[in-house]
RNA sequence: GCGGACGUGGCGGAAUUGGCAGACGCACCAGACUUAGGAUCUGGCGAGCAAUCGUGAGGGUUCAAGUCCCUCCGUCCGCACCA
């Protein structure tokens, strides 16, 4: 028998039989209750990198614990395989998409099945496959059907260096993410999800989902941005309408200008043939130009002019001249703002700029009504100065009055405005789902009849640095047949927002070889919803609130049973080296493949789960690493020695071995319970360690309780170091796998200890441990501290004047 | 500016319900074994000669505070003219 820890020899037999035993397959099964595990699924660029591995070896954890407690668990994995890399790299080397993904997804399959992973490979689906995308298609077709899918004309975020259009996430600070050069906006016919019609239910529904991080779900919340106001008629001279949206329509008498987003459409009209036509023009074209890094940036000055026409405030039909400014943008409420100075900051600074009259309405006490204001009063207090409504406290009495009295004269109502805006899924790319529509001369827009799909990516495209798509440069793709009149059509040349395919996967897996649909709606009633997500915060909003729309999308189509996707979210930390993220530019990289190939993926997952708790970052370093390799060495000799003996006697227990029996049934609790409540596996692991120490340092005889204490320990390890574990339990004479072994119980009784240390104190101060038997009670426990020669000294010459003890922990002696 | 998280030895971190601060690991030191040690094993390891002092700083509550309350400082993250 070859004694040596040989990991290399070990990882790869053992992955090869949990393959070919298939193992980790599962299917529906009724006796059992299920778990469904899942990690976000990766983008194949080609290389695992060290956050995956903490990634995937979190859920590996949680899915092998839960497998082993009894659950029927669902653990898959699949490739986010669609995506602007890919076109790059095809524009760049020459190399198609398809097989620069499908290289780079073998790859990184074999990277990962390194890791000795539990997932069910059956089930492996990879978003860029027509397969996949048939169904992201049908699914489209779906909402487009149920009139959540529309098409309109918008501005987006164009890069004019990578000659792309990019998605809002690729936009940081309004430069390009990859290249940095600063975005434009482009008007185009763009696609769009309405997501805001779900806005509400998006937000309620958070407070369904005790199992997320606050932090998510407070962004969510933000993102969200629901804003209770009044939208406020004002008209135009000609008697136009100009809605504002305000949520202080109790300061509306304090109004003395109005302004508009430059983009305004009734901008242009108000100004055309006048004299303030040019420079409108030049101003809203000035605007523009820095729209995208300084508009929305906080920092910007602002600047705004009079466009020479005026408004009719509904309230008081006073006429206050109407500006456009930097500062109010065009998708938000209606575009148009009424300009209080008196009691919004940014109002003031701006009437103060232009010397706009400032008229206060709200005052302390009616007395004060016309004391000067020299900030913007945006405290509580009363109306003044507003007609009938003045005396009214403004918050909420005078804004529900003043919402009452327009909405009853027509010049006004209650809305709710959210800060969340229709999903753009359009894509001018060639590497994504095309959407399932064409356009025909006579008939319009039409989707694709379901049964012509999938709608299926050309291959006769070229890569050109150019920015169309590649579709169009398809000389097939194009022509289509209209499915209303069967006349000649053309295709829809964008695809979707591959957050449209990741946004549906976790459904896919429950059933991902259907051809017939995309899930059997009996196998997602099984597994539905996920149980444990983990993944990246960095998706916090994006991917995790899409998911959670098409989940009430797909809920209220019938085709689900649940309207939340993920019950339990775990947001993993980063990995960091040298405090810093890993960057191939700093050169700090560790390659998780030279990690493996130096001590195991065993070593590499145990590190990585032991340096730091999941939710935090956690700082990459070598030697600790080497420590963990240690770890497993020795409980590898441990092991084979205990099993190698041959000298026990087997008789009765001895104190010691109780104490053994005792450590190893804590170990058991303590893991059980780090894995299961908390997900503390760094302190899952040191318990384990302590056992290791306990059981080298035992120096009984008794062959049965080392070998109970080497089999629980190894069923321990088995979800973190599933190798070494499997290894181990074939040479110590077990048959199968440890995966198939039950998760054991810990027994109580065994936790007893006959004695335990209290700590002493004086006024809370430590003056000497002390050793009683378990169980005292207090006045016992008291008497031995009382007996201890020290105690007169520590009273001095002070009296005691009360005694608090907690029970086998402490007794603290309150002297004066 | 607003919101959130965090701050503990030389380092990563532990202390789960207010009850012995520093578990476990790394690094370091000493010893054993050894031709050798960057292997392995054993022991030590917050500061201080000590009494004592120690969880970012200051205050408070309590018999008792890393943990609860108040004020402040620092780091990180998210949002940022949202009317």
């Amino acid at each position: 028998m070859d004694k040596h820890y040989n990991f290399q020899e070990i990882e790869k037999k053992w992955q090869q039989k949990w393959a070919d035993e298939k193992i980790y397959q599962v299917q529906e099964q009724t006796d059992k209750p299920k778990y469904y595990v899942l990690e976000m699924f990766p983008y194949p660029s080609g290389n695992l990198h060290m956050g995956h591995v903490r990634n995937y070896s979190i859920g590996d954890v949680v899915a092998r614990f839960k497998h082993m407690q009894g659950y029927n668990v669902l653990h898959p994995m699949g490739w986010d395989s669609f995506g602007l890399p890919a076109e790059n790299a095809a524009i760049k080397h020459g190399v198609f998409p398809r097989d620069w993904t499908l290289s780079n997804i073998d790859n990184m399959r074999s990277q990962l099945q390194s890791l000795g992973l539990s997932y069910d490979w059956n089930r492996e689906v990879a978003t860029c496959l027509p397969e996949y995308y048939k169904w992201t298609q049908w699914l489209f077709l779906q909402l487009y059907k149920h009139g959540l899918a529309y098409k309109k004309h918008a501005a987006v975020n164009w890069c004019p260096s990578c000659a792309t259009v990019l998605a809002n996430e690729q936009v940081v600070d309004g430069h390009c993410e990859r290249c940095d050069a600063v975005v434009e906006k482009k008007d185009l016919d763009q696609w769009f999800f309405k997501i805001t019609d779900y806005a509400q239910r998006l937000l309620d529904d958070l407070t369904k989902l005790p199992g997320w991080p606050e932090k998510v779900k407070t962004m969510q919340h933000n993102w969200i941005g629901r804003s209770e106001g009044v939208e406020a008629i004002f008209k135009t001279e000609a008697g136009e309408d100009l809605p504002v949206f305000t949520t202080r329509v109790d300061t509306i008498f304090g109004v003395t200008y109005m302004v508009l987003a430059p983009e305004h459409p009734m901008v242009t009209k108000l100004t055309k043939g006048t004299e303030y036509e040019q420079s409108v023009r030049e101003f809203i074209r000035k605007v523009q130009k820095l729209s995208n890094i300084d508009r929305t940036s906080g920092n910007l000055e602002k600047e705004g002019m009079f466009i020479g026409a005026y408004a009719i405030n509904p309230v008081n039909g006073q006429k206050v001249p109407i500006w456009i400014t930097n500062y109010v943008l065009m998708d938000y409420g209606t575009g148009a703002v009424m300009g209080v100075p008196s009691h919004d900051e940014r109002d003031f600074d701006f009437a103060h700029k232009y010397n706009l009259p400032i008229i206060r309405v709200i005052a302390q006490d009616e007395q004060s009504a016309d004391e000067p204001l020299t900030e913007a009063y945006t405290e509580i207090g009363v109306l003044v100065n507003s007609g009938q409504f003045n005396g009214l406290t403004n918050k909420p009495d005078a804004i529900n009055a003043i919402a009452k009295w327009l909405e009853e004269k027509g010049l006004g109502k209650k809305v709710i405005n959210y800060r969340l805006r229709d999903w753009l899924i359009s894509r001018q790319r060639y590497w994504g789902a095309p959407i399932p529509m064409v356009y025909c001369e006579k008939c319009g827009m039409q989707p694709v009849p379901e049964e012509d799909l999938p709608i299926m990516l050309p291959t006769d495209v070229e890569f050109l640095p150019f920015g169309e798509s590649p579709l169009k440069t398809s000389p097939s793709f194009g022509a289509a047949t209209c499915p209303c009149c069967g006349g000649p059509a053309t295709r829809e040349m964008d695809t979707m927002d591959t957050f449209m395919c990741s946004s549906w996967y976790y459904m896919r897996y429950c059933d991902a070889h259907n051809d017939q649909a995309p899930w059997d709606k009996a196998k997602t009633d099984y597994w539905l919803s996920v149980d444990q997500y983990i993944g990246g915060v960095e998706h916090a909003i994006l991917h995790l609130m899409y998911s959670r729309f098409f989940t009430k999308a797909m809920y209220d189509f019938g085709l689900i049973s649940v309207e939340e996707p993920f019950t339990n979210l775990l947001t993993q930390g980063m990995v960091l080296k040298d405090g810093t993220k890993m960057s191939k530019s700093l050169g700090n990289v560790v390659s998780p493949e030279e990690i493996i190939d130096k001590y195991g993926a065993d070593t590499a997952r145990l590190f990585i789960l032991f340096a730091a708790p999941p939710e935090r970052d956690l700082e990459w370093n070598d030697s600790a690493v080497e420590g963990c390799y240690r770890f497993l060495n020795r409980i590898w000799k441990l092991v084979l020695n205990i099993y190698d003996r041959t000298d026990y006697t087997d008789s009765e227990l001895t104190p010691e071995d109780c104490d053994l029996r005792r450590v190893v049934h804590m170990t058991l609790k303590k893991v059980t319970a780090d894995i299961s409540e908390r997900f503390n596996f760094n302190t899952a692991i040191s318990a384990m360690m302590e056992l290791v120490n306990a059981m080298s340092a035992y120096k009984g005889n008794n062959g049965a309780m080392l070998k109970d204490a080497a089999e629980k320990l190894l069923i321990m390890l088995s979800p973190f170091a599933p190798h070494i574990a499997d290894e181990l339990w074939q040479l110590t004479n077990h048959s199968n796998t440890v995966y198939n072994t039950p998760w054991p119980a810990y027994n109580e009784a065994f936790l007893q200890q006959n004695e335990v240390e209290i700590a002493v104190q004086v006024n809370g101060k430590l003056k000497a441990r002390l050793t009683i038997p378990t169980g005292l009670d207090k006045a016992a426990a008291e008497a031995h501290v009382r007996a201890l020669p020290d105690f007169a000294k520590w009273l001095g010459d002070k009296q005691a004047v009360k005694v608090i003890i907690v029970p086998d922990k402490l007794v603290n002696i309150v002297v004066k």
